[in-house]
This record gives structure tokens, sequence and C-alpha cells, in this order.
DNA sequence: TGCGTTTTATTTGAATTTCAAATAAAAATG
DNA sequence: CATTTTTATTTGAAATTCAAATAAAACGCA
């Protein structure tokens, strides 16, 4: 195990800030540029919302691990460049429920695409039983930080 | 390959928050709770530097994917919290060399540890044959990502 | 019912981070 | 030796984040 430790060491080290610099990158240069990974990442999670609850401002911060306050600042960006939209829940009048415009849509769409395309040429690189492996390793990686929460 | 598609993308999608978040919540109950990850990462850099030059600001802020203005300005802190120091470098008196103090040391052998432990955890999980295959398909990843940089 | 408590979101003020552009000093070039 | 390039710092502005204060609505229970 030792001669692997530095490798996958190194590897862990390494490969975050490459990703989120192509992320980066890639929004930069695109057609929504005038939205920054961290927005993405909010339509992200908000596109991704199933059911009302998890659209409400403390489930979507909570979920991105920030506080509501900072949430708000950023939907207030958001709305203002049209890809939220906050709507009042007529069940309970304190709540917000965000939603995404159809640009917002699309961005994720996009963004998706760009998420797609990296993981398909990593797949493309390796043999099945690579892959095979790789998922399990991954899954106990998962696993390991689930545990620390 | 489409089974694995969606663990894959998932996993990737999850995975970095959590990395990030528990990592900050290391530093922030440990030992070294006055400096940021971000602040960690650069010593980790300098630490890491083998040779002058690359321990230069610009070799560091190049490494590290920020402008050299913003290097300057987070060792400005660093050096007043006592982590780096700054040394001219007396074959061309432009340059200069970023240095960790014994107390920056500390902090970067607390935060391999981290390292440590967290691929520690992974390789638990798995069979030597099955690291053996990670770390060949980790490295396909790897290539990946520095191609596309 | 009504009053205090809790939940939910926003606002505010301060600190931090980042960048681009301006500046300054030293080295390289021709 | 004058000009250009390289290197690092400073500056000013924008963005991000948080904790605490605020406000509104719902809840709980006496």
């Amino acid at each position: 195990m030792d001669r692997h430790f530095e490798d996958l060491n190194g590897f862990l080290v390494g490969l975050f800030n490459d990703i989120l610099k192509i992320e980066e990158n890639t929004l930069r240069v695109g057609e929504y540029r005038e939205i920054s990974v961290r927005d993405m990442h909010i339509i992200e999670t908000i596109c991704a919302a199933e059911g009302e609850n998890s659209r409400r401002t403390t489930a979507v911060a909570r979920e991105l691990g920030v506080t509501t306050g900072t949430l708000t600042v950023a939907v207030n960006s958001l709305v203002k460049k049209g890809y939220l939209e906050r709507q009042a829940d007529p069940k309970d009048r304190r709540v917000v429920l965000l939603s995404p415009t159809e640009k917002a849509l699309r961005a994720n769409q996009a963004h998706q695409a760009f998420h797609r395309d990296m993981v398909t040429a990593v797949l493309q690189a390796l043999t099945e039983q690579q892959t095979e492996v790789l998922v399990q390793a991954l899954n106990a990686v998962r696993d390991y930080f689930e545990s620390q929460k």
C-alpha cells in the first residue's frame, strides 16, 4: 500500500484545483459567462431539487453549505440577471420557494453537458475492469466523506 | 459504461463541496485555526517547492492559479501571522523567494496528516489488486485533466 | 384564545478575497 | 545607454461570505 499511497494522495491534491479551474474557464468563455461557478452550483442545486421542500431557501443553503444570508444575497443577483424566480409558498407564508427560469434551465443543461463530456472522456480512457474498480473505490471515498460530515 | 456513468457523474458533483467543507471544518477547530484553507494551500505549495525557482512569487502564483497581486496580499497576512518569510534573491534582485517558517512546517505536517487519513481510509476499503487498478485508472483521469489545462 | 417561542428569510455591516491596472525597481536586449 | 521586458507590490473596485439584527409568520401550550 505504501507505494500507491503517494500516487493517490498526490492525485487527490492536484485534481481539485484542476477541475475547478477548468470549470471556471469553461464558464468564462461560454454563453453564460455572466454567472460564476458559485452561481452555477446554486442553479444546479435548485434544478435538481425534487419536491417543494427542497426548493426552500433554507434547504438550498444547507445543501450548498452556506448561511441563508449568503444565499439570499446570491439569489438577489441571479433574480436580477433573470436566472431565478422567488415564489411565495401558499401553505406557509414565511417560506420562499426558488425556481429556475428557462434561461437557468438552459444554462444548467450546458453545465451538465460539461460534466458529461468530462466523465465520458475519462471512461473512454479506461477498460471495463478499471471502470468497475474505479466506481467501487469512489463509492468508498464517498462513504468515508459522508461519515465524516 | 452507461450504468457507471451516473455513479461517476454524481460522485464528481457531490464530492467536491464535501471535501472542501471537511477541510475547512478540520482547520477551524484545530491548532492552526487562524489560517484559511486558501492559506493552507499556499503554505502547502511553498513547502512542496523544490529548488529556488519554484519558491518565487510568480511561480507559486501560477501553481495556485491566481495573479501575483492576489498572492502578494495573501503572503502579507501569512508573514504577519508568522507562517512565511520573504527573502531577497541575491542572483536577481527583482525576485522574492518565499519560505515557510517552523510554524508553517508544523501546520503543513498536520494538514498532510489530514490527507493521509483520508487516503488510508480509502485504501483500507480495497484489496491490493483493486488498489493497483485504481491507481492506473486515476492516472488516466489525471492525464485527461492535465491535457485540458 | 393569546402570549411567548421557534422558524424562516432578509438586511446590514464588517472582513476577506480576488482581480485588473497602475506603479516601481531591476534585468535584459539591442 | 536607452528601450523593453520581467518581477513584485500597491491600489481601488467588485464579489463573497458570515454573524448578528430585524421582521414576519407559524407554532405550542397554558
